[in-house]
DNA sequence: CTGAAAGCGCTTACAG
DNA sequence: CTGAAAGCGCTTACAG
C-alpha cells in the first residue's frame, strides 16, 4: 500500500511492470487482472487494484493491441461532419459499436479525397478493428486498397462495385419517387427536378425515381429537369433567382430538390424574396431531412433516410465479417426512406 | 522484384521483417527508408519501395508508437458534433494538425459526460500527442486525471479551473454585449435575455454581457431574463408561445437568446405562427451563428463565434505545450465574437 | 490461481 | 550508408 516513487525518466508513466513489483505479484497476474479478472482471487486482484490507483497506471493500447494482435477502436471516415445523415450514420453506429465493447473514432475528410484516403490510411496503420466509410464520390481504390490489407470496410450511402465490400444504403429511387409522388398526389402537374452532375450517387438515384413516378402518373404531368450547378443553399440561390424570372405559366408547380439545401436556396428567392408563393404556387421536396430542413423560411416536405439505422446496420455488417473470417460473404442492407410532410408542399 | 508468396498466416499482413528480406536488406535500413529517407542511397530506397510495393506492406502503428514512444495523433472530443461551432473548431484544429504533419480523431460525446470520459480515456491509453476537449459541462475530473497521466490536454470554449490547462475561449461576455448593444442601437428599450439554468458557461458570461450593456445605456432601457428552460428550438417554442400571449405593451422589443436555437424557435412561434413581425415588433439576436441561422423562418442577426480559429488556436497551444515540456506555463487565448445583422434586428 | 518467458513489429542508438 | 541487437509495454500460452 506504500506509494513508490513515481519513475521520474521523462513523462512515461509507470507500466504494467511497476504495478506489479508494487503490488508484489507478477506481471502476468497484472495482465490478467486487467484482461481476464475471473482467473485471479479477490484478494490479489484488489492489490493490483489498489497499485493501479496509486501509481495511475494508464493501460498502453500500443502495446496491448501490439501484444494480442487486436484493437478496440473502429475508424469511421465521413466525407462530411456538416450534413446531418452522416452525423445520424455516425451516431447509429457509435451505439452498435458500444453494444459490442469497442469505440468509434471519426475523421472528417471535408469532402476532400486526398484527406479521406489519408485518413484511411490511417485507420489501417493502427489496425483498427475494421473500417466504415461514407463518401460522397466513387472510393473504389481506397476500398480496394484496405481489403488488399485484409482490413474490413464497410460502405455507408454509396454503392461499392458490386462484390466490393459490404454496404448500407437507402433506397434513394424510391426517395425520388416519393417525393415525385407526393406533388403528384398533391396535384402538382408540372414537376421539376433540380440537382447536378458529378458523381454522387444519390443524384442519379434520386432522378430515376422521379422520372418512375412522372412516368407512371401518364401524359398528364410532365418533367423538367434542371441544372443547378451543384448542390449547396448558394446554387439553390441561384437556380430560385433564375426561377422567379420565368413567366407564372413557365414555372414549374411541384419542385423535387436532391438536396435540402438546393430546396431550402430555391425557396428563399422564390418565397421570401420574390414573393412567389410556397407551397401556393410552387410546391417544394427536399430530399434528405437535415436539420436546417425543418427551420426553413417555409418548414420543409422532405424525403427522410434513416441515417441512425444505417449506421447501426453498418457497424453490425462490420462485426459480422470480421468474425466471420472466410466464411463472410458480402452483404448490402437497403433501408427505406419515409415521406416528411411539412409546409413547402400542400396540406 | 519478385513477388514472393504473401503470408499465409491468418490475416497479419506482411511485416518491415518481410520487406527486408524481399528487398534483399536489413531491417533497420527499412525502417530508414521510412523515417529516415536522406540515410539511405537512393538504389537502396528503391529497393525497398519496389518490396513495399509488391508486398502490400502496412506500417503496424502500434508497434511505431510503442518504439518510438511517439504517435503522430491528437484526439478532440467534442460535446457535440452537431453544434457547428464546434465543427468549426474541428476543422480549424485539423487544419493547424495538418500543417504539423498530425492526424485529428475525432470523439463525439454526444452531450454526455461519460461518453466524454470513455474517449477522453480512450485517447489516453492510446498514448496520443495531446487531447482538445471541447465540453458543454465543467469537466475538471477528466481533465485532472489527463494531466496526473502526464498527458496534455486543451479546453476549447470553456474555461478550466484557472492554471489547470491551456485554453482557448471566446469573450462571451463581450457575445452578449454586443447582442444586446446592437438592440440598443437600433432603438429598442425593453430586452429580454432568453436563458436556461445548467453549468454551460456561456450562459452566464454572456448574460454579464448583456446586464453590462443595458446598464450602460440607463435607466431608458429596462431588462427582463426569462428561463426558456432549455437551449434547443423546442425550448425556443415553448418560450415564444409564452411571449406571444402577452399583450403588446408586456412583450420585450428586443430579445437576445443565448443559442440560435433558442431564436430561431421563438421566432418561428412569434413571427410565422402567431403574426407578430420580427424585426418589426420584436427584435431578435442569437448568440452563436449556427449554420441553421442564417436560414430560418427569418435569417437570424447573430453574434459570431470564431470556431476555425479557435480550433487552430488550440492545436497550436497543445503542439506547444507538447514540446516545451517543463518549460510550460499555461496560457489561455481569448478570441473576440463578431456581430452579423441579417434580417432578425432592424436595417 | 500464480509466475517466468517468449514474442508482437517496430525504432533507435551503436558499431562497422 | 548499412546491419545486428536491444528494448518499447504489453498478452499469451505454458509450466507449476
Amino acid at each position: 500500500m506504500a506509494t513508490p516513487r513515481p519513475r521520474t525518466q521523462g513523462h512515461a508513466g509507470p507500466s504494467m511492470q511497476d504495478v506489479a513489483a508494487t503490488a508484489g505479484v507478477s506481471l502476468g497476474t497484472v495482465s490478467n487482472v486487467l484482461n481476464h479478472p475471473a482467473k485471479v482471487s479477490p484478494a490479489t486482484t484488489q492489490r493490483v487494484r489498489d497499485a493501479i490507483a496509486a501509481l495511475g497506471f494508464v493501460r498502453n493500447d500500443a502495446a496491448r493491441s501490439l501484444a494480442s494482435g487486436s484493437n478496440s477502436s473502429v475508424g469511421m471516415v465521413l466525407a462530411d461532419v456538416e450534413n446531418s445523415l452522416f452525423i445520424d450514420m455516425a451516431y447509429g453506429a457509435q451505439e452498435a459499436a458500444r453494444a459490442e465493447g469497442l469505440k468509434l473514432l471519426l475523421a472528417n475528410a471535408v469532402c476532400d479525397m486526398q484527406f479521406q484516403d489519408e485518413y484511411l490510411d490511417l485507420f489501417d496503420e493502427s489496425r483498427v478493428t475494421g473500417v466504415l466509410l461514407a463518401p460522397m464520390q466513387d472510393s473504389s481504390a481506397g476500398i480496394a486498397r484496405m481489403r488488399a490489407h485484409g482490413r474490413q470496410i464497410v460502405l455507408l450511402n454509396y454503392a461499392p462495385r458490386p462484390g466490393t465490400c459490404c454496404s448500407v444504403l437507402v433506397n434513394n429511387e424510391n426517395v425520388g419517387y416519393l417525393a415525385a409522388r407526393h406533388l403528384i398526389d398533391a396535384g402538382c402537374t408540372r414537376l421539376a427536378y433540380v440537382s447536378a452532375h458529378g458523381d454522387y450517387q444519390p443524384v442519379q438515384d434520386r432522378r430515376r425515381g422521379v422520372r418512375a413516378a412522372v412516368e407512371e402518373a401518364g401524359p398528364g404531368v410532365s418533367l423538367e429537369e434542371i441544372d443547378s450547378g451543384g448542390l449547396t443553399t448558394a446554387h439553390g440561390h441561384g437556380t430560385g433567382r433564375k426561377l422567379a424570372r420565368r413567366s407564372a405559366d413557365a414555372l414549374p408547380d411541384g419542385l423535387v430538390a436532391v438536396t435540402d439545401e438546393l430546396a431550402v436556396g430555391i425557396i428563399h428567392e422564390l418565397h421570401t424574396v420574390a414573393g412567389i408563393s410556397v407551397p401556393g404556387q410552387v410546391a417544394v421536396v427536399g430530399c434528405e431531412n437535415n436539420r436546417t430542413a425543418g427551420s426553413a423560411d417555409v418548414p420543409l416536405t422532405v424525403v427522410d433516410s434513416p441515417g441512425r439505422l444505417m449506421g447501426q446496420a453498418a457497424m453490425r455488417l462490420l462485426l459480422e465479417e470480421v468474425s466471420a473470417g472466410d466464411r463472410h460473404r458480402h452483404a448490402t442492407v437497403v433501408l427505406e426512406p419515409e415521406l416528411v410532410v411539412r409546409s413547402s408542399t400542400p396540406r
